[in-house]
Parts: structure tokens; sequence; C-alpha cells
DNA sequence: GTGAAAGCGCTAACAA
DNA sequence: TTGTTAGCGCTTTCAC
């Protein structure tokens, strides 16, 4: 292929030192905002940059600078299939970029225990460590932490549920509310004129998560259907055996529940308690994330329908964005959106 | 950060080097497969090569190379909004890789037609390109012109509208099967019990994308949805003037039309049917591609969901598709899928 | 304050 | 058939 570079070849530092009539050793300087050069001189090399347009040729620079991104996500320790897949992505992730110069660890804290994530955030090494990944509560003590971290020149994003209130540089998930208000309308929808009434299965009251897609999803319902009559939530604690236990339990005391509402992990739970129990007509259910209990579940016709975030997409972003902030440069808004993605057997991924 | 290189580092051809004791330029030569090397040295080297579990790098191949990819784009001329939205996301990933060695430039063919499309592909200067993506017809012509291209070391992708009989290395777009079979059972859910018509509107007999949503559609529909009877299809070609005047003429013509599946591009002329006509209980409504149109539709309540396509992913797909292949390295599959997304009002991006 | 020169991992003349 | 060398765009000693 004739590389044909006329007029249009990028302009590199070369040119700017030429047209700046400094050295290389100056441009670069400037470049990186060093100290050490007269005002006069950033003045002018700074012209030179804006006359010609020159944009940095990031690969280069990493080459000659032999930098090697680290990354740490930290996960809740609860082994769910959600948490099992994210884990494969990171872990799938970190084999294709460590010839990237990107390298990608994991560590593990107990589910809802937000002094346990506190410690976590704060083992983490600052000068060996350029970003890293939050996926657990927002208290005051993970908020601090976050903090002690930015103030060390960290990058560091929350996954999967936000701690808006921090300082985090930006927040790697899917808007709750959003989707707590797409299942309500799902179950709505697909529920036609029926009344009855609804179970909503939580995790846990201190997930920003969970709660969020409670908001939502109450907020739907009693402005589109009256109808529909939503019950208190039932906390599973994203455990399926609790959940199995509460499922039945709660059906039984309201016996014309017609649909439910897993807003959280557990899925094994809930579709375990469906073994059990067999009512005359099957409620409506709608899940979060698609996996491949979720999948089976769906095809089987045990629910309705999968509210679902891509892990893969999630991992990605997260890193796409620790990377570019630690570069300091921007990011593809929309690219980094991370989907409400609704599957019905029909348009699961094969 | 320190770099911490203790032997993790990954290997260089210098080590290559070293351990076959050979030079760095037969390294080189081997590595590319160029010619002029004894068989038994490149034995050795890449004995070398696996042993150490060298990867090259491939960004500073491609600075050394002083690479520039060159990608074109052949779209239909048809200026929907959806082919808006895609040139617009190819001019803005252009603008993003132009520093990044990659150039992105755009072809507009007329509208389903076959003779057209071949003629742009056969214009193709192999020596100028590198990949192409073609967004148009499956005919033989078009077919044989791949092949062509192909020959002459370019890599083709399809995008939006499969051409599997052909060479192209990838289709790049969503399984329009599922799509169609997705759209069914959405509308079949949403009607519920009640007994009527459907009407289905699709853009060209000759577009395989319509061909396949209307199989999907009609196989779910027959198979769980027996209350629904669905209509011959409009062929509204894309364009919304005609569409506007066949939809109510087929709706007066069958009055119990209680559902409408917009399958193709053509939702500015349905709508404006809408304005006029204004039956006693409104058709569900399930349309294709979200773009600023059915995203006002959503949000009015004149469609009730959308099927989409992300049209930025299609392209970074595109991209990453043809880079991948230019150089001989593997795709992430999963990345690449493009999902069908399925948009309420609830849940579409702000 | 500023510049010259070496080098990051790889490629491509040109010699040998 | 193989090796030597210069250089891609950028960074980084170390001197001046």
């Amino acid at each position: 292929m004739k590389s044909a570079t006329h007029h249009l070849a990028n302009p590199t530092i070369n040119d700017i030192a030429r047209v700046a009539e400094v050295s290389l050793a100056t441009v670069d300087r400037v470049l990186n905002a060093r100290p050490g050069v007269r005002e006069s001189t950033v003045q002018k090399v700074n012209k030179a940059i804006a006359d010609l347009g020159y944009v940095r040729d990031t690969a280069a620079a990493n080459l000659a600078r032999g930098r090697v991104y680290n990354f740490t996500f930290i996960l809740p320790s609860n082994s769910n299939e959600f948490l099992v897949m994210l884990e494969a992505q990171i872990e799938q992730l970190n084999r294709r970029m460590r010839h990237e110069r990107t390298k990608l660890s994991c560590t593990r804290v107990t589910a809802f225990d937000p002094v346990a994530l506190a410690e976590a955030i704060k083992a983490i090494d600052a000068s060996q460590v350029d970003g890293v990944a939050i996926f657990g509560p927002e208290t005051p003590s993970v908020r601090d932490s976050i903090a002690h971290l930015k103030a060390n020149g960290v990058t560091v994003v929350s996954l999967v549920s936000d701690v808006p209130s921090s300082e985090r540089d930006y927040y790697v998930g899917l808007d709750n509310v959003a989707a707590g208000r797409t299942a309500a309308q799902l179950l709505g929808r697909f529920l036609g004129d029926t009344r009855g009434k609804i179970a909503v299965l939580t995790g846990s009251m201190l997930a920003r998560d969970h709660l969020e897609r409670r908001l939502g999803f109450d907020e739907v319902m009693a402005r589109d259907f009256p109808n529909l009559q939503v019950l208190a939530s039932l906390e599973g604690r994203d455990d399926p055996d609790l959940i199995e236990k509460l499922v039945p339990q709660a059906i039984d005391s309201s016996p014309d529940v017609i649909g439910i509402y897993s807003s959280a992990a557990g899925n094994e739970g809930l579709l375990r308690a469906f073994r059990s129990w067999k009512p005359a007509r099957r409620p409506v259910v709608i899940a979060h994330e698609l996996t491949p209990l979720s999948r089976a579940a769906l095809r089987a016709g045990d629910f309705d329908a999968v509210i679902s975030q891509d892990c893969g997409h999630l991992v990605r972003s997260a890193v796409r964005i620790m990377r570019a902030n630690s570069d300091n440069i921007p990011i593809n808004l929309a690219q980094e959106r991370i989907r409400i993605d609704i599957y019905l057997k029909e348009n699961m991924p094969h």
C-alpha cells in the first residue's frame, strides 16, 4: 500500500522544534509540562503546536517511556454467576492486553462489608497502581479511601454500583433507576390488564444499584399500571438458599402474585423455588443479568425477560477510561455508556 | 509508577536474536515470512519465539513501518436517518483515528442498485486501500467484485446486510432473522390474547436484511401467536412518501389491524400516516433503528418498542476487524457481535 | 534554561 | 543467506 504521505502527514515534535526554533528536548518539556523552561519559550512552542495542529503519538510515547499501565479491580468475594463472568472477562482482557503494556489484577472483598472494602482500598499502593475500579457499597469510609487514592494520583472508577458522592473519576455501569423503570414497563406490558400483585426480590438495602432499581420500578408501576400492586421487597442478600426460602413464604401469604421482579443476584434460588412451587398460572418474571442460568430460564420459559449489562463491555470500558484518564486524554462518552440490555429468548446471543 | 520489570517483561526481537544466535534482521525476516532464509534458520528462530513466548509489539512495528491503514465504506446514497447516523459515526471515528495511522473514507452508491454497487466496488484501487466495508444487496455481480477485491489482498466486510455467499472476511451486523423473531415475540406479548391482524412494512425484497427479518417474524408469529394474522408485506422501498400512501390504504382495507411491524427504514412515512389516521384503538407498533424520529415516537407512545443496532458499534467493529485482518491477528468475537438492542422509552439512552 | 545523543521495539535499506 | 545500520516519534539522561 502506498502511504501517499503528501501534506496530510501528521506533524511530529521535529516539526514543532524546527518551527519554534528550539530542540526536541525543549518541545518535550513543554508537551509534558515539565519545569525549567522560560515562559517565552513555552509560548513559542505552544504557538507552533497550535499552528501545526500537532497531536502527540501516544504509541510512540509509550514505547519510549517503557510505560506499563497497572490497573486493579476490587470486587465482592460473593461468587455468583455475574461476578464469575466479570472476573473471567478481566482475566481474558488481561491476557489480551499484557502485550499492550497494560496489566490487570483483581482483589476480592467480603460482600456488603463497607469496612473491609475501605481497608482494601487503603491497602492499594499508589506508587504501583495507575487506576482502580471499585464494585462495592457507598459509605463514608469508602468515600474517604477513594479520596485518599485520588490524592495520590490514582484514577478511580466505580463499577456496576456508583459512589456518586465520592471523587471517583467515572461511573462504569448502567443507569439503575432506568433499569428498574424498564423492568416495570416490560412486566406491566406483558401482564396487560390483569389485576394482581408483584413480588420484588432485592439484594441488600446497602447496595445503591439495588435501591435505585427499586426506585425506578416503583415509579413506573405507580404511574402506568394501577392494576398491579407491588409488594414490599424481599431482601435476598444475593444468597440463593435464603431466596429459595423467602420466595415461597412470600407468595403463599399473598396468592395472587402474578409477576416477579428479581432485581439482584440469586436467580438460582428463585429457580429452585420454582421447582417446588407450581401455581395455576405461572407468574411473569423479569430478572437481571444474562448468565448461563438465566439463559436457560429464558429458553425454558421460566423467565420472560432479562435486563442485563454486558460484562465484557463493563471491563473494557473501565480499562479504556482508566487508561485515558492516566494519559489525560478525552474519552468517547457514547462508546462508554453501558446499555440497559433487554433479552428475550429470541435475541439472546448464541 | 515503578515498572517493576522482573522476569515478566515481554521478550523482544533482541531476545529472540540472542537465543536463536542470529541477527535482528533475520528474526524480522522470519517474523514477516519474508523469503531468503535457510529452512534450518527459520526453525531455530521459530523455536526461540515459541520458547520465549514472544508476541510482536504491533505499535512499535507500525511506528517503524510508517504504516497507514486506509479503509473505505461503501453505503447506499439513500439518505434516511440511519444512514445519516452511520455516516456521522464514520466521520467521527475518522477524526479520532487520524492520529492512530488509520484513515476512513466513504463512498455512496444508488440504493437497491446492484450494478452501481458492483461498479463502485470494482472502482476501488487495491493498491491504495487496505479494507472495504460494504452495505448493499447480495447479487452475483456484487459477489464477483468482492472476489476480485479479495484476490488483490483487500480485506472485505459486509455491513448491516450480509453477502454470505461471497468471500467477504466478516459480516458486521445483527442476526436479522433473530431480530424479526424478537419483534414478533414483543408484538405478540404486548398484544396479549387479543385477536387481530398485523401489518408488516418492509423495504425491498432485494435487501437480504429485510427478507431475513420477515422470515424470523413469520416464524415466531406462526408458532406462538395463533390469535394474530400477519398480512402480506408492504414494500415501502425505504421511501417515506410511498409509505405514507401505502399504510392507510392497507389498513383501510383490513380494519382490524392491531399491530404494525415496521421492519425497514421509512419510519417518517409511517409517523406521517399516523397523524391523519386515528383508529379507535391505537395499534401496537414495533419499529427498527433508534433515531431522533423513533426516539420521539417512543416517547410520545406512537411506537411501543424499537429494535436497533448500535451505529457507533457497527463502525468501530468494522474498523477493528479490517485492521486485525490486515495485520493477520485474531479478533475478539464477543466484542464484535452486534447486539439486537430492544428499546422501550424507559431504557433509551439520554 | 537548553541541547545533543542514546534508546524504546521494530523495520528496511544496503552490504557482505 | 545473513548481518549492519539508520531511523520511525518520542523520552530521558547528561552535559553545557
